[in-house]
DNA sequence: CTGTTAGCGCTTTCAA
DNA sequence: TTGAAAGCGCTAACAG
């Protein structure tokens, strides 16, 4: 609008220098009082203060980014956005993260390995300081991504015995057969476990397996089911009635997840079959329908929130091994979290 | 590890002019094969992206962003990441913006103006492109952060008549009238609006207040209850209780969300209190559990998904308007979205 | 259609 | 405890 300078026309912003100058000090000690404020004398201090207060100045973030090398970033891929499930885990990050300057990337994969590794490789881009995925399941060319990227990298939502990083989170292996295992204890024998249909949700798998491991161990012999491709009220519907019928009808059930389960509730309700009268329900995650519902559903409950916070707390203890050539030595990496069986009306 | 230099080791990744080199051609030329590829010709572009997929090279952010003076970025701050209200919104934002190469920053603000404000400062540093606000209710300091950064801002999930910002949302006023006549339209009479307890969500506020006014206008008194800040399963039953004791028992009750009503609905189920026969209940949110309650949830859906598209679509269009001197001219400031009306059993 | 030049605003490095 | 110099890797602005 005024000095139409023909090179570059800057932002327009208030910088270090400025408040460098109305401090009357160097643009460098100004730099130092973010950061490393224990090297700038007090009296300093006083007058940067104020002259930050003065001018409103905000730092560049890309400036510093560039200057840096490594942005005050952390990158996490999540497989939904919406639906409720990870929301509490972001959340857990966040609140984590940000008293420590750190700002979160978030990315949506939809449950897709592929997406997830689009995500990384745009990711990388920004200089991440960490990265927080889901899960263990990653393709081989986002492994290459994280293994050059050499940044902590914190894998949650999932426990394995030899993780390659660090870790927080359940094993879903344990839960499949902790749900079987307090199903039989409560007496039920003709436990049938019911898959969701996406083949994606490989931690609904893994609870399969636990299942179906314990039902051996027990002697019993276990039996999956795959609910219909549907909505989950629809599909809870069918499979509740699809597995009371036949000569071995179900005497207790152990759905994916809680929007399944409450399919199957709903329906018992409407069509009179008693639960757990005529057959016992329990479901996974604890969503905030599970006690909402009659009967009131049995379900696991992860540490959604906990998990975010936990995975946040390793990515800064990693970032506070001093820039020094050990990378994350004294890192915490494998990080189990305790889920709880919520026991309901539905069992 | 190797060559020990004393000035700065830089980030050791492959940059612009490594791929530059191997495709023999000069660093702006791969500059401008991102960003403005029709100005590169067919045969050069052919050798820049066999040399970008032979480094694997991924652009440096932050140099990007410095240089241009304007991050590909966009800010985006919600009330609350959990909760499942706003996840869909979220995702529509990043799912419209991706293609686009900008990247979502998020922040929550849990439900407070002044931590609103902390987090449009933090974004101020990132050059953000464009910011993505939930509401017209900010402080006067987010105001003028927001007027300084002279980029485009939506604000979306509310809609009023002369918004100072782009608004892409609906009428929480509206939402509160047409429910009151949806409910006088069925033939009840006593109609209560039920209050959450935290006086934080502004958007209820203004529901509560379109269902007063609708109510005047039908010759009726309007009632408003506040619940007791409680789990919404309590404060829903304390809530339906109440209501139905008294001199003049409600009719119907509407409450501020579908958790509350939930809890309601749970309660008159436990209880043996029809519904809609005793008293006749509706939400607002079509929240997950709304279908999967006895008797289903009549609620009022608002379009969570498609507001988080058309407010990133606007930002595109603000952001296309050529940086010209006329910023956001050619936009649609004004965006009403449409909600709806779900009739369910529970009215 | 392509290249040259000069920064963007900050931090690293070195020296005091 | 402070400052000067030298870039970080990229793109805007010009000129071909």
């Amino acid at each position: 609008m005024n000095a139409p300078s023909r090179k570059r026309r800057g932002s327009g912003r208030i910088k270090l220098r400025d408040v460098a100058e109305l401090a009357g000090v160097s643009p460098m000690t100004v730099s130092r009082y973010f950061g490393q404020r224990e090297l700038v004398a007090q009296e300093a201090q006083q007058r940067i203060a104020q002259a930050i207060e003065q001018t409103g100045y905000v730092p560049n973030v890309f400036a510093g980014g560039l200057a840096s090398a490594r942005g005050k970033v952390v990158g996490m891929v999540i497989p939904n956005i919406a639906g409720g499930v990870f929301g509490e885990t972001v959340q857990g990050v966040t609140d984590t993260l940000r008293p420590h300057g750190y700002q979160l990337l978030l990315a949506s994969s939809n449950y897709s390995s592929a997406e997830e590794e689009e995500a990384v490789r745009a990711f990388i881009g920004w200089s991440p300081a960490a990265l927080i995925l889901i899960g263990h399941q990653h393709t081989r060319g986002t492994e290459d991504l994280l293994d050059k990227a050499n940044i902590p990298v914190v894998q949650t939502w999932d426990y394995k015995p030899h993780a390659k990083r660090i870790q927080v989170g359940f094993s879903h292996f344990d839960v499949g057969r902790d749900s079987a295992q307090y199903l039989y204890d409560k007496g039920y024998r003709r436990i049938v476990f019911v898959h969701t249909g996406q083949p994606e949700d490989v931690r609904a798998m893994e609870r399969a397996q636990g299942y179906a491991r314990a039902m051996e161990s027990l002697g019993l012999t276990p039996s999956t089911y795959q609910a219909p491709m549907q909505a989950p009220l629809e599909a809870g519907k069918e499979a509740l009635d699809t597995l009371r019928k036949g000569r071995w009808p179900a005497e207790a059930i152990i759905f994916a997840n809680d929007n399944l389960a409450a399919g199957a509730l709903l329906h018992g309700l409407r069509a009179g079959i008693a639960i757990p009268g005529d057959c016992a329900i329990m479901g996974f995650g604890d969503l905030s329908i599970a006690d909402k519902l009659l009967p009131s559903l049995t379900t696991i409950r992860p540490p959604r929130y906990e998990m975010g916070r936990v995975a946040a707390l390793r990515v800064l203890d990693a970032l506070r091994t001093e820039d020094g050539e050990a990378p994350a030595e004294h890192v915490q990496r494998d990080n189990p979290m305790e889920y709880e069986l919520i026991e309901r009306e539905s069992t």
